[in-house]
DNA sequence: CGCTAATCTAGAACAAGTTTCACACTTGAT
DNA sequence: ATCAAGTGTGAAACTTGTTCTAGATTAGCG
């Protein structure tokens, strides 16, 4: 069904904030801690959903900061091993409550499509629209874009899907064809590069609500450089 | 002189990683530990170099998780407790470091000015160029972006300062007036997000070289798109 | 049912960021 | 020169992420 449990390609869970590999950094190897079997048992379902649901919760109180490995354990009423187990570490944890909530936000948005005339005000709108539903709980936004951004290579897995879930959202608000132009896909990572580093900044109180709508519709404008058809190689490729 | 060390307006240093502050924030009263005062003696300012310098090297090194506070001290020749008085966290510490290499990037690149035809070419030319520097300390890259991504508010007066010194850069590129039009305010600032985001996209791994510069580029078409006199109110500012 | 491997649990242990404490050292003003 | 305040030192303590161990439970299977 739904993604399940990470393997975690390397091996190593390591990755959170208190990070123990020594000075010398021995990637590969699958020696410790084995992530649960690909396919989840119903309980272990349940177990899951459990976990997100606590961590939510607790991030929703108290932002990154709240989300305490042995309270979401005791909390989702799970041994603190296992809860390793399923999320090697808290930034994975994290990031999974992301996808969990982008999820949610793209059904949401999917019921009232935006009603811009030009695909650049669909992109806009939508991303203010996904701003304030994010808005609501400060906190959790907090927490889930302080994992994504610290995220290293260990969790690069799971960051691309956010990011292409994040994409899908864009692409699908400019209302244009599900296989774009290379110039149009160049112009939403921008986007999307903005949307992220907006709502950063944002969080972290150094931008107000007027500078991030502004900032968003700046490179939404980037949108209208496009022509939706294929074929045309813009921005570029030529390397350094 | 160069910024000395900061005062931490609010008062607790607590900030870094693992944070102490319990369920309840209790922000004001500035009871625990001083920074130190905002005038250096020779000594100080000499050990404050060596923080620096120490912390650089342990992050060329090792990146962000190699960086460890004891360790920076022993290498700096502080105490523990002296190196917290300085730097009241390790991503204060890590944000410290950017300043003074974004300095240096902003020298070396002040002589030589980049020689596109077009403002965009120019900026887009310079963040290549400043995104080149930086490849060849990856693990000091990685360090300080982790830092300055992870930031909290805690650390908000020391990342706009980085912000700000980020604008300077690019705007100097653009060849315009120091006192641009909004537009092309707005238009910079989503170049930063921009260098930004996939600065951070290319150290976990998630983003290719030619990617980078790609999404540069397309970035930096926003600039055309301002004209440089002051006086148009463009991309945005209208509310909800 | 009875067995075996996988999974969970409780709890201790460890690592690294942060704080605290008691004491020595500087410094600046009188 | 001297005293008080401010700084620096060393070491220990505390917090929270992460890992490890030994013993229950569970799941699949004959």
């Amino acid at each position: 069904m739904d993604q399940v449990i990470r393997a975690t390609a390397g091996g190593r869970g390591a990755a959170g904030v208190g990070e123990k590999v020594a000075k010398v950094d021995k990637p590969g190897a699958g020696s410790g801690r084995r992530p649960v079997s690909p396919s989840l048992t119903a309980r272990q379902e349940a177990r899951r959903r459990r976990i997100l649901r606590a961590s939510t919760r607790l991030a929703a109180r108290g932002g990154f900061e709240a989300v305490q490995m042995r309270e979401v354990a005791e909390s989702s009423e799970v041994a603190l091993g296992t809860l390793y187990r399923y999320f090697p570490s808290k930034v994975h944890l994290l990031v999974a409550v992301m996808q969990d909530q982008l999820e949610r936000l793209h059904a949401t948005l999917r019921k009232q499509p935006p009603d811009g005339d030009t695909a650049a005000e669909r992109v806009a709108q939508t991303l203010v629209r996904a701003f304030r539903a994010l808005q609501r709980e400060p906190r959790l936004a907090e927490a889930m874009v302080r994992a994504l951004t610290f995220a290293d290579r260990s969790v690069a897995p799971e960051v691309e899907q956010v990011s292409r879930q994040t994409t899908a959202i864009i692409l699908e608000a400019t209302g244009g064809p599900a296989d774009p132009a290379p110039g149009r896909l160049a112009a939403v990572r921008v986007i999307e590069h903005t949307w992220h580093a907006t709502l950063v900044a944002w969080l972290s109180g150094r931008a107000s609500l007027t500078q991030v709508t502004a900032d968003i519709e700046t490179a939404c404008r980037l949108i209208e450089l496009t022509d939706t058809t294929t074929g045309t190689a813009p921005a570029g490729t030529r390397g350094a």
